[in-house]
DNA sequence: GGCGTAATGGAATATATGTTCCACCAAGGG
DNA sequence: CCCTTGGTGGAACATATATTCCATTACGCC
């Protein structure tokens, strides 16, 4: 009856979730490293473990089955269960309640960082939305063939529609995808768009007041016949004429300030769709 | 081969848990009268039958295990787990029906694209809502204190970080905040740091596998007293020792492809505060 | 650098759970 | 009154799931 892995585990397994939290917080150091690494991914999906078996979180976190086990008991439960049951009954309870949390905080600055954030959220979320409900699919359709076709991608957003561009790039690098950022400090995009042709595509997201830089570059690969896709937020969007598809996003704003949420899962969709489909894609070029 | 039981009784089965008591209700009167007073007690404790197995639930509707499952099979379900999904989804996503309208969109090569824009949205929704849910307002309240009393923001972020520090630089620039975006293409932004001093503070953000530059810069700015700022997607990130406050993120994936719904709400949020805090500060400064 | 300890992966095992089957009961019709 | 039909309880079954065990690997210590 010899079980002393750690003589300091024996009267602990808090029974709700943030004390778990804390407990695995503070063990993180002398937990074995698999072990920290399974509760991590735990803490990081815990609705995955609430409705999960042990079987299928160990596969999410890459591990066994046994591991979720040892890791229950070093954490002092009897077993997977009744680690689980910790993860049921933060679901079961209704979630503490944001209001009641800010509420709880002295209503000062804290709360009024707590609110902003809640509508911050709270727009990104009506953006979603909004984007799944209104979304033209033909529209969609096209541009996804229209970039999948095309031998290299050109990308184009200023300012407001830079952060997008820039990880649409950083998507495409790891998708294996030609594509060039026209962002140049030195001014030379409409250079390097020279290099394009009508066997190219160039995708422009740009929102009023639309930047000059990005509808330059537009209006040069209309008039070099390379195919223009555009993320805009209007039909009215001087980007509209030139485009060969056009799709229409409109984020929720929080007193003016916008968060391009809608934008980065547009723009998302359209570098997998495209990554998937050229995977393929040879053999079913003959056909043209 | 006779089961005419209910001639009615074929494509059924709704999947969300409204249309479930919607179809409960209409049959209430031609349900055998146990089945009714099950399908009720299931409405009224759907937690209950979330979580439970099929004899717990029974025990506490004082029925047996198999009318769980004819309850199942009456409503149009394959059998009781079946039955229980739609109770279990309930819980995870506040937001129902969209799973459905995912998997009609699945019907139809053309709508492939439309599926995949509508996980995206999904996944930016079950971000941000987390966000909301699970971000630690002290830890928020602290990080907007400490990045409101600097004098120069330093914003450090690389790879899919990127996107959400030259998104803040751009806001930041907008509301007149003074801030270096730790981004050289020249490689000097070490060098760029020894600028900095106790009176600044570093904004960092960084996930899972952690970018080397934007942990370099973390290391230097704690070692040379500069306040750290992180947001990052886990308590064990080697950010989280460095920092003064620490806010956790944790993105919604796609097929493993990540969109920074929620870190661009929080990057905001923390702008947004700042700025407005700035905005009265002088007179409060002077007891220095 | 070899030895001993802890940690991990994988398969075997025991338990728990959903499902099916059969006997009994209740109600309605010949 | 008996027979038929649908409903219910309970037990037997098959599957799924947690748990345990053992061999192998990684790690630290002498």
């Amino acid at each position: 009856m010899r079980r002393p892995t750690k003589s300091t585990a024996a009267a602990e397994a808090p029974r709700d979730f943030d004390g778990l939290r804390g407990l695995v917080l503070a063990r993180a150091g002398d937990l074995p490293k698999k072990l920290a690494q399974v509760a991590a991914f735990a803490l990081e999906h815990p609705d995955e473990v609430a409705f999960g078996t042990a079987a299928s979180v160990a596969a999410s976190a890459k591990a066994q089955p046994s591991t979720m086990v040892r890791l229950a008991q070093a954490l002092g439960y009897s077993g997977y269960s009744d680690l689980q049951a910790v993860f049921r009954d933060r679901l079961r309870e209704k979630v503490p309640g944001y209001a009641d949390r800010l509420a709880a905080l002295h209503a000062g600055k804290a709360a009024e960082t707590g609110a902003l954030l809640s509508a911050f959220a709270g727009a990104a979320i009506r953006s979603a939305q909004s984007l799944r409900e209104r979304i033209d699919l033909a529209q969609l359709a096209t541009a996804a063939t229209v970039l999948t076709g095309a031998r290299t991608l050109y990308l184009a957003g200023q300012r407001r529609s830079f952060p997008a561009v820039a990880y649409l790039s950083y998507v495409l690098a790891k998708l294996a995808v030609p594509h060039h950022l026209l962002a140049s400090p030195a001014g030379i995009d409409a250079e390097t768009l020279t290099l394009a042709g009508p066997e190219d595509a160039l995708l422009a997201i740009s929102f009023a007041p639309y930047a000059p830089g990005t509808l330059a570059s537009v209006r040069v690969a209309h008039e070099r016949g390379i195919p223009v896709v555009a993320i805009t937020d209007s039909p009215f969007s001087p980007l509209v004429p030139s485009a060969a598809a056009w799709l229409e996003v409109i984020e929720a704003d929080v007193e003016g300030f916008r968060t391009p949420s809608a934008t980065f899962a547009l723009a998302m969709t359209l570098a997998v769709s495209v990554a998937e489909r050229r995977r393929v894609p040879l053999n079913r070029r003959r056909d043209r």
